[in-house]
DNA sequence: AGCCTTTGACCAGCG
DNA sequence: TCGCTGGTCAAAGGC
């Protein structure tokens, strides 16, 4: 590629990292994802991961949830949604191909939201820490079809499409030249189970968590690693919460953040997040939030910062 | 031999 | 209406 981000990797410093997602609105309805996309059952959803430089956030090494926790919890943000979770390794395309870090995020409703709580917690004792399989984080298997440099990004941006037959959920992932994941944009809901492991996805932690029967009607579910995602679809705002560490839409865990945000109509549809493989135990990224407050990231765009130290102290899977 | 990744080009949507 | 950006498809190469 020539005009892409190629040239960008060897290029740009890590030290400024700092990568804007603003591909939609965030507060008003992503232009593109909403409803068009997907073929009925799926409902588009966006999860956008980024980090915040804005933040004080650093990921240390041994970044953990709780670490993470305190520290978003000192930061007051508010309106911000923010997911967490789930990054893991934030490594991106080149090294793995299969295995992109992804967040998945899904719309849930409220009622469900208990469900997710309880989910969550089941995920966070389940979370094996080797998460990243080959397939996938999440326990799906995903094929990359393309890659953008997206203007006002630094970063090149990856699109990766699940490979089941039937399923048409696909994925946007961003990652910094050091490869770590600065954005990741789910669209749409699998459609089918997760890959057993013994298929040949391994049951990492992405799969626990991600698991699945079947989302398609009604159950909006969403799993985070560590977290739960809420969704406010109220008139049209699109405000989702995280429950994990608590976010209520101010506080974020920590970790890498995933906003997921959903614009499709279908409310019903249900939304499944997933978490990434490693959870909790492999922090790397994490950090994300949309703030909306300062108007900095609007939404729909999100700085993040990367830091080349977190990348050395960040820790791929295997 | 098969599958996946990478690259370039084309198309669509939005400003 | 034109231009720009984002997203997707198709082809080729590599593993």
């Amino acid at each position: 590629m020539g005009g892409y981000g190629d040239g960008d990797r060897g290029s740009s410093n890590s030290s400024g990292l700092s990568f804007r997602f603003k591909p939609y609105g965030y507060g008003d309805a992503l232009p593109g994802f909403c409803t068009s996309g997907n073929q009925g059952n799926d409902f588009d959803f966006e999860a956008n991961i980024l980090l915040d430089p804005a933040m004080d956030f650093q990921f240390p090494m041994g970044f953990s949830e709780e670490a993470a926790l305190e520290k978003c919890t000192s930061g007051s943000r508010t309106d911000v949604n923010v997911l967490d979770s789930m990054i893991a390794n934030a490594t991106c395309s080149s090294d793995s191909p299969s295995n992109p870090i992804y967040v998945q995020s899904e719309t849930i409703h409220e009622e469900n939201i208990e469900s997710h709580h309880h989910l969550l917690e089941e995920q966070k004792g389940t979370l094996p820490a080797t998460a990243i399989g080959r397939t996938s984080d999440d326990g799906y298997n995903w094929r990359k079809y393309g890659k953008k440099l997206i203007k006002g990004s630094k970063h090149p941006r990856s699109y990766y499409k699940c490979n089941h037959e039937n399923c048409l959920v696909k994925k946007k992932i961003e990652c910094a030249h050091d490869g770590q994941i600065t954005g990741i944009l789910y669209k749409g809901t699998h459609n089918h189970p997760q890959p057993q492991p013994g298929s040949g996805a391994p049951p990492g932690p992405a799969s626990s968590l991600y698991e699945m029967p079947e989302m398609g009607e009604g159950g909006n579910s969403v799993k985070v690693k560590g977290g739960s995602v809420q969704k406010n679809r109220e008139s049209g705002s699109k405000d989702i919460k995280v429950h994990d560490g608590k976010v209520d839409g101010l506080e974020r865990t920590s970790s890498t953040s995933v906003v997921t945000e959903l614009s499709d109509p279908l409310s019903a549809a249900q939304v499944k997040s997933l978490g990434t493989s490693e959870s909790t135990e492999t922090p790397e990224l994490s950090s994300i939030l949309a703030s909306h407050d300062d108007g900095v990231t609007q939404g729909s765009s999100f700085s993040v910062d990367v830091d080349d130290e977190s990348e050395s102290k960040r820790r791929y899977p295997v």
